[in-house]
DNA sequence: ATCATCTATGCAACCGATTGCGTTGATATT
DNA sequence: AATATCAACGCAATCGGTTGCATAGATGAT
């Protein structure tokens, strides 16, 4: 069996206690009995069992990560990873552990996710918007948590770190009347998402006065994309650059309208959300609403640790964006 | 405070370690009996805490998963957040949970990850092949672990799970030379990777006789791979055909060719390694071989289990290609 | 009727830390 | 010199389960 602080109190002379303390630096212990523990340690390879320490100090030191992953596709979400790995870097730092956790599917029960918190696994969740609405977070009571993402619904005065979608698509729509784009359109996403509903409202916002505002809702593939692309330019007034939801919406979009003969940027811009690394590779590039994704993860982890930590009441906060000016949209 | 088992006996009229037979359906206990304590858990709405379980068993519950991705983009990777999607699926499955662990950006110390397996945070760990070759498996004994992807060096009778590469690479090859395509070409990788090792070993042994195997390494940019296919074709003897490495290596050979003027695929055919989601909506769409990553992942966490009951000695587990045919490659 | 078996449950040690309280000796205060 | 203060460390309870051993009662065998 592997050495316990009791083993080091032995070998060192003192007190289990002793040893404790100097593992974690609370009380006064002279110089000379550090050493001495300091050495039983090493000639013991002592290592800390977290699992006692957690039963003893009420902390897990570790956090949960959830995500709603339909498939694996979907897992693979850039969006999420890229926050996931900032998640990562701060929990480190912090010496917290992450636990990732799928709340999609779940065997029948999403109840594993709550026994995260109620079995105390976990000191602190960070939460996708979806989950919110759940019965889950009736029981969170003031157990620490943050939602990585705006809710659409459910409780006010719950903790959130999004980025300003409303901001990013009226960045969009300013960036195209620059480039003498006039008859704009929205495309890709589904209504029924909160940030698509926020995206919209700020793209809506952003129009000229007078201009109306023409939106594609699609079921989400990048077949779709194009099919209700082609389907927007074939009515009386076709717009001439397209607000694209997500990249698979851009990828659609872009490969349909340049088969059906249409020129981009020339005759028509694109722009789209998030600056998916690809994007900077398709013929034409795609300029990009760029949302800090590393940002978003770091920003989320560190709101998370100040609510463990009670130092903090909730907050929301909103990341701005920025625009990556790439080809398909350039006519000036 | 939460309910603990010593308040549900306590309402139950029991002993604690009753309680404690039921919950993990041990011994036998009398119908009777199992229903006062399930009423009193029920009344107590009472959780487990794992943390207790966890030092009295000296099980963690947790297995860790490693990776070493040096950056946001990395980390992105769609190849590891698969798997780790199947991961996560099949240790929920058997009621574990899944810590992540990044090795590369560790504060200075790759200890942290040794940490999780000495400081029994975890029952077993799921390592990148980057890091067998480090101290780290030394201290490794018989605890349990599995290395995702084929590790190129390391002590002998380590358990891995990997994708076949060398078939994959022949398959690839059998393919070029059935659509007519004669003059073959590898390119992108970094010829350090034993992965790419592999490819290139799989890819030259299936080539016909008297073929000169040209093999061109990039810096895994997709603008590398653009100029090296670019100065492929200005040789005497120019391929008709690339099997990329991966798909920054395809999208930027595929982009380069075609902006220089080439046909893709009448003059050119072209392969990819992983069938990235994009890579069937590239223009051409991408023939690739295709990476069960989803497999990958479930066939290593299963193993791990296996190894974590001790139910299996170490073994290494190849899985086999698939090829998807687009029209990138389509001659015939 | 006696003894072996078995079922159902209690008892208490243990897993490996943390921590409030108490004690001891040394230094500072007046 | 007597007392207050404080640094340094020991003691033992505690965190919430698990589990080997013991035991009482019920059942079965001979």
């Amino acid at each position: 069996m592997a050495a316990t602080i009791h083993d080091v109190a032995k070998l060192a002379g003192v007190n289990p206690s002793t040893v404790s303390r100097v593992l974690n630096g609370k009380a006064s212990i002279s110089e000379e009995t550090k050493e001495k523990i300091y050495a039983a340690m090493q000639q013991l390879d002592y290592h800390m069992n977290s699992v006692a320490r957690s039963l003893a100090s009420g902390l897990s030191g570790a956090i949960g990560v959830v995500m709603d992953a339909q498939d694996a596709n979907a897992f693979s979400n850039e969006y999420f990873s890229r926050s996931l790995f900032a998640i990562e870097q701060v929990a480190q730092a912090m010496g917290y552990n992450v636990i990732i956790a799928n709340s999609a599917k779940r065997a029948a029960n999403s109840a594993s996710i709550e026994d995260l918190m109620l079995e105390r696994k976990v000191d602190g969740l960070i939460l996708p918007p979806s989950t919110v609405k759940l019965a889950l977070l009736k029981k969170v009571g003031d157990f620490p948590y943050v939602v990585l993402g705006q809710p659409d619904i459910g409780k006010q005065g719950a903790s959130w770190v999004d980025v300003n979608n409303e901001q990013g698509a009226a960045l969009a729509v300013e960036h195209f009347y620059a480039q003498g784009y006039k008859h704009l359109a929205y495309i890709g996403g589904d209504e029924s998402a909160g940030f698509v509903k926020r995206r919209i409202k700020g793209y809506r916002g952003a129009l000229n006065a007078g201009s109306v505002a023409m939106v594609h809702f699609t079921d989400g593939t990048t077949e779709d994309a194009g099919y209700v692309a082609l389907e927007a330019m074939n009515t009386p007034e076709p717009p001439d650059a397209f607000l694209c939801n997500d990249n698979l919406t851009a990828f659609g979009a872009l490969k349909a309208l340049k088969a059906a003969g249409w020129r981009v940027p020339e005759q028509i811009g694109l722009v789209v959300f998030d600056n998916y690394p690809l994007a900077a590779y398709t013929d034409p590039p795609l300029t990009a609403v760029n949302v800090d994704t590393a940002m978003l993860g770091e920003e989320t982890a560190r709101l998370l640790f100040q609510r463990i930590e009670r130092r903090v009441t909730n907050r929301q906060t909103m990341l701005c964006t920025s625009l990556i000016e790439r080809e398909s949209s350039r006519r000036m």
